[in-house]
DNA sequence: TGCGTGTATTTTGTATTCAATCTTACTAAA
DNA sequence: TTTAGTAAGATTGAATACAAAATACACGCA
């Protein structure tokens, strides 16, 4: 009774939430384009809501790095440019440097189980041509890193980083032949994790990274 | 003629920004306290708008981890546990550390100049007893350190970590005792800037925020 | 054709309204 | 005295309404 009570109070989700869970993923699976125009009336119509709550989700996307507002002009999806992509990544290396540092510390062992599945997971989904499982596994494999660093502020800011620029990176996940290198990077993590070893997993997830860096330049050069 | 036209454009603020703004700094500055309730209709009033703004404020704030809302509750201003304080630490570490590589790297010689003059208004400030005045110049001077590391991704990320915690800082800053160390600290910085040496940089940074840990902790405790 | 100009339309900014939910205070019963 | 219940008021959620600004477009003119 009262399980059903509190179950109905997590399900309550208010729309801007909704709103803002929707937008956001349409913009991180490339549905909403960079520089595309997100403008109210038909947000609000096409998802069957007012204006309102799609007022608050646009400023919480906003705050999140996915959209920029110009006052009196709306808001549109953010764009980034190479500068946006050298400074995030720069962040990003950092924190994942820190990130397999606490991981390293307190990762459990059903953690590391977990992420030997998660391992496999992503490797199956690469046998598959199905580029959003793919990417999906490989989110999730980084997830489990993340989640043992056992620090949410890192997750959120993590996450939040990751966002803005994975948006630009299905176009590399399609092109198959990386991965054999994600594999083996993965593989290696995991190895570095098996051993403890601080500075090797830093210098792995550091390569990891960088191997990003020109596919997604070349998806952000393309961007009118 | 020109002119005023750009800057009427420049100087417009939506609503928005100005209360988020003015909540912002009420909560930096302790006139919010953490766990004090931001009712939409109160805020409006007071500050002579409609709740629209207010509610587009207030998602920002959450966003920016300085206000905690709960469905059909309300928000309030964001509480830190010690174990948040714990985590906002560790990745302002590792940020502060990049940072000081970044800008070791690009600071010039105008930055160098202005980090000289900063750390100069800095310790006038903490010959008053203007404990506002002491905490916006030592803010002043990690920003000039921010700034040249020429990296605005992190200069927001890390200033969104600051707030979190410099909202507690200020009783640590009321005790005179600490002006000495902090000097010290100050000083240190520049030489390492000067001689451009980074691992001293680092630790020196990761001693500056470590002195401050302690200090905050006990004002978390002291929260109800 | 190219360039302003003025108007109509669209879109955003803000306020107001209505509905749903939560709080609080009070009453009544154990 | 405490506790359950209930009703009134307060507060948030969402939709609508209105005002101001930006945009688009047609028109006239050189």
């Amino acid at each position: 009774m009262t399980e059903n009570l509190t179950l109905q109070m997590d399900d309550y989700l208010p729309l801007r939430d909704v709103v803002f869970n929707t937008l956001r993923e349409a913009i991180l699976k490339g549905e909403l384009k960079p520089g595309e125009r997100l403008m109210e009336m038909h947000l609000a119509t096409k998802l069957g809501v007012s204006r309102t709550p799609i007022r608050e989700a646009i400023r919480m996307l906003e705050q999140e790095g996915l959209a920029v507002t110009i006052p009196r002009k709306g808001a549109q999806v953010a764009k980034m440019t190479e500068k946006d992509l050298q400074d995030v990544l720069e962040v990003r290396d950092a924190l994942d440097a820190l990130a397999v540092v606490c991981a390293c510390e307190r990762m459990t062992d059903a953690q590391f189980v977990e992420l030997k599945e998660a391992m496999k997971a992503f490797e199956n989904a690469t046998h598959t041509d199905d580029v959003r499982k793919i990417v999906e596994t490989d989110e999730a494999f980084h997830d489990v890193i993340y989640a043992a660093a056992a620090n949410p502020k890192l997750e959120n800011i993590i996450s939040s980083a990751r966002e803005q620029m994975y948006r630009y990176r299905y176009e590399y996940v399609k092109n198959p032949s990386v991965y054999a290198q994600l594999i083996a990077e993965h593989r290696a993590i995991i190895e570095g994790f098996n051993r403890r070893d601080v500075e090797y997993l830093k210098s792995i997830m550091h390569t990891h990274l960088s191997n990003q860096i020109n596919a997604v330049r070349v998806v952000i050069r393309e961007q009118v």
